[in-house]
DNA sequence: TTAATAGTGTCTTTGAGACAGTATCTA
DNA sequence: TAGATACTGTCTCAAAGACACTATTAA
């Protein structure tokens, strides 16, 4: 019988905002296969295990980042036979994109001392191992369009944010400029997208209104690009 | 060391209209684990082979659909370790989501023979094999949304079709009436999405103009549920 | 006061939805 | 001709987009 058995990796598309440009975090590969190489943060699944709580285990061993630090969600699978060549069985990989907050860098001395984060374009630029580099332009492919209809842009945001820093995301995703005040009604008129706390945050201009998250999910009618 | 080796299935939600109802492809399963069970069409990646060949391989064998009748896309991954605890071996599956158009039976004395298209509320309401039911509601799910931005409503139909036709799809899909003056407005306003063949399709009442598919993919503004 | 940032008001255009009305066929 | 199905026209309302304007701060 010729029926596959195969490793599973879970890989993560793991993309953050920082000074207004989206990043990719990106880990030097110490294993054998493809060592050396920049590659999207994963690892094989143990016994037991799924491969949600691979990539968060993931995550955190060789970024840093923990689980409430993280919207992780499932994007899709590759398995094409000459996907990874390097390795003694045949590897597929189920991938994630998690979307984080600007965080503080990760820490040297753990295993995340090889991960960088690196802005999206010149990561695609660096030629990442195994198929990875198709990986990456999905996942930002999914950011960009889970924007339209959906609320994770807040995931991109500390607990509380301003109006500007959320159109902020929305414009460093989208790669475009959105009008200041069409984007307010818009954001205001979707119901439990943002709570207005009432407090606000002093700046070099006027004081802006500080929001959190509010308990939508869906955006009805979607934002558009 | 306690990496994980698995077996891999490819099981696909086969969904087509018959009667302006949505039904699903379901098997009986012959295989030792959960025999007799209806399940998912679907079956193990051999060495060598994509899932997505998997899928359409397993379409072919178990359904008797070609890969011409249907179009495929991937749903989704399940890896809970317990979600199949009769095989020997941890097994995920790579989900696929196959959208035809009603075809002529499935033809007996093939493997296909224990195949049947069940209308979907009647083959959530048997009990599937393993996690199968899960993937039926993701599947449906996504082909509800899928419709909302994407032209992937005329999958459902022959390579010819009215606007009626095209409407009831819609209709089926979503459980919804809608209004035929302005689904037809809001089709022939997005570019590509159909091409008037100049024919006409008589019946009981006046000839209905006869479309074929256009080249576009989303649909832009979407379509509202 | 000036520059910077935040936020409001309003006008125009576009599209969604409701629905009345017209067209063209079969029986 | 009646009934059935296909299609068009038009009105109203809501939201998107452009953009002028007001508000509140730091320097």
């Amino acid at each position: 019988m010729d029926r596959l058995t195969a490793w599973i990796a879970a890989d993560v598309v793991a993309l953050t905002l920082r000074d207004g440009e989206l990043h990719v975090a990106l880990v030097k590969r110490k294993a054998r296969a493809a060592r050396g190489r920049w590659a999207l943060p994963g690892g094989f699944l143990l016994e037991g295990e799924s491969a949600e709580a691979a990539a968060y285990r993931e995550l955190a061993e060789e970024v840093g980042l923990r689980r409430r630090d993280v919207r992780l969600e499932q994007l899709a699978s590759y398995t094409a036979p000459k996907r990874d060549t390097e390795h003694p069985k045949r590897v597929i990989s189920i991938a994630y994109l998690a979307l984080a907050a600007d965080l503080p860098d990760t820490v040297p001395g753990t295993d995340a001392d090889e991960a960088e984060w690196v802005p999206v374009e010149a990561a695609l630029g660096r030629r990442l191992a195994f198929d990875h580099a198709q990986i990456l332009r999905d996942g930002i492919e999914r950011a960009r369009s889970k924007l339209e209809y959906a609320t994770i842009a807040t995931a991109f945001l500390p607990p509380e944010f301003t109006m500007s820093e959320l159109r902020g995301v929305y414009e460093a995703v989208w790669g475009v400029r959105l009008d200041p005040a069409n984007f307010n009604r818009k954001v205001i008129g979707t119901d439990g997208f943002v709570v207005d706390t009432g407090e606000q945050r002093r700046g070099r201009g006027r004081p802006a209104a500080i929001y959190r998250v509010g308990d939508a999910t869906r955006l009805n009618p979607p934002l558009t690009r």
